[in-house]
DNA sequence: TGTTGTGAAGAGGTTCACAGCG
DNA sequence: CGCTGTGAACCTCTTCACAACA
């Protein structure tokens, strides 16, 4: 068990995202069996600053030895118990597409406690066809399937302009984080936790920068 | 043509983000045949709010008409101008795996002006095979394609441990920008833009926000 | 009249710099 | 002596509020 942590406060996005940086390089050092890690190292490796890694660690206690850094195993311990990763999620693919696929095989996934426990799709070609190890389930049984296995996380892979009504299925589903790639925006009630990836935003700030270099033909 | 945009300063990522969206709502509004659309409809289809949205446009000029709105066609014409949509940017995939293979076939890809000119991958099983009606080349032959073939951005979709080297030969290659999926951090020179979509992160910020709810088990 | 464009105020996140401590 | 933890300064982005104007 990792050491206790202070009481959540409102933390920003960036510091979890960054948490989630450090956790790999913890990992990594930790597999090299390094015992201890200064947060310059961390910085590093990680793409910030010293001080931004002192700082976000301090929000949730104080991990680290002054004079020596921080204890990789323990201070490892103590993240995935901040990120949530010390419990397993159950997560369901809503959309048996090409990102869906992808992810669902993503051997990641379940390194860090993620684990699919279903594939839905609305193609009746698609369903009842095996995929990724599990069979594809209509969408329809979503609802009913939801109550007894209880999935914690939906990955939602449909296109765009079936995003909002499997986003309303999934709610009414009682799932309780939604991952979103499909493009466009999606509402979910206060209580349901969602997370979108935007793959052309992305895009289109390379191309933006691209365009706006100096010297852009 | 677009209107002219006033010379650009250093602009925000999140703003440029938020185009982004902007420019998929009103294509959406477009194909609708509507001619206008207000700060306050597009905050709200957008995710964000009015006044946001008057400071993001403002910032590249005066393209609203008081009491009236933007005119749709003509601030879709700008914002691809602004986001370098409006000329086509060649793309290589490198790392011929599942998220390649997801991002290769994605049809909004295409149609904003990104076409996949060719696909790489260093596994002697994969070289040579037909994917996403390309043949997979071998990742050593880079550089000398792209002398000749000059792409503009590269996916980089390979494993974490051969992400950087893979990303040196992105820069020797002479490609200005690389979209990395990798989960680990890679370092380009200056000159290269370099925009990483974390997953990791992005499912653990979910998980994190999930762990530390209200009422959470 | 309705909606934009924008200076000013506010909030949020990052960096600095150093006291505190192992 | 080295490195953490942190208040304060700084900077960046967002929100407010209203003058400008089609």
């Amino acid at each position: 068990m990792a050491p206790a942590t202070t009481p959540a406060k409102r933390i920003a996005q960036p510091t979890v995202r960054r948490l989630s940086v450090y956790l790999r390089i913890l990992e990594e050092h930790d597999e090299r069996g390094l015992a201890t890690i200064s947060s310059e190292v961390l910085a590093t490796l990680g793409g910030t600053t010293s001080a931004q890694v002192r700082k976000d660690l301090s929000v949730f206690g104080s991990f680290g030895k002054r004079g020596l850094g921080y204890a990789v195993p323990e201070l490892l311990g103590t993240l995935r118990e901040i990120l949530g990763l010390s419990r397993g999620w159950r997560v369901v693919i809503v959309g048996a597409g090409k990102i869906g696929t992808a992810l669902a095989q993503y051997a990641g996934f379940r390194e860090r406690g993620f684990s699919v426990v279903a594939v839905y799709d609305n193609d009746p070609r698609k369903i009842g066809t095996i995929w990724a190890g599990l069979v594809v389930r209509d969408v329809a049984q979503l609802e009913r399937d939801a109550a007894r296995e209880r999935p914690d996380i939906a990955v939602l892979a449909v296109p765009g302009d079936r995003a909002q009504e499997t986003a309303d299925r999934i709610t009414r589903a009682g799932i309780a984080g939604i991952l979103n790639f499909a493009p466009s925006r999606v509402q979910v009630p206060p209580g349901v936790t969602l997370q979108t990836v935007n793959m052309a935003a992305e895009l289109e700030v390379l191309s933006y920068a691209l365009a706006n270099r100096e010297g852009a033909h």
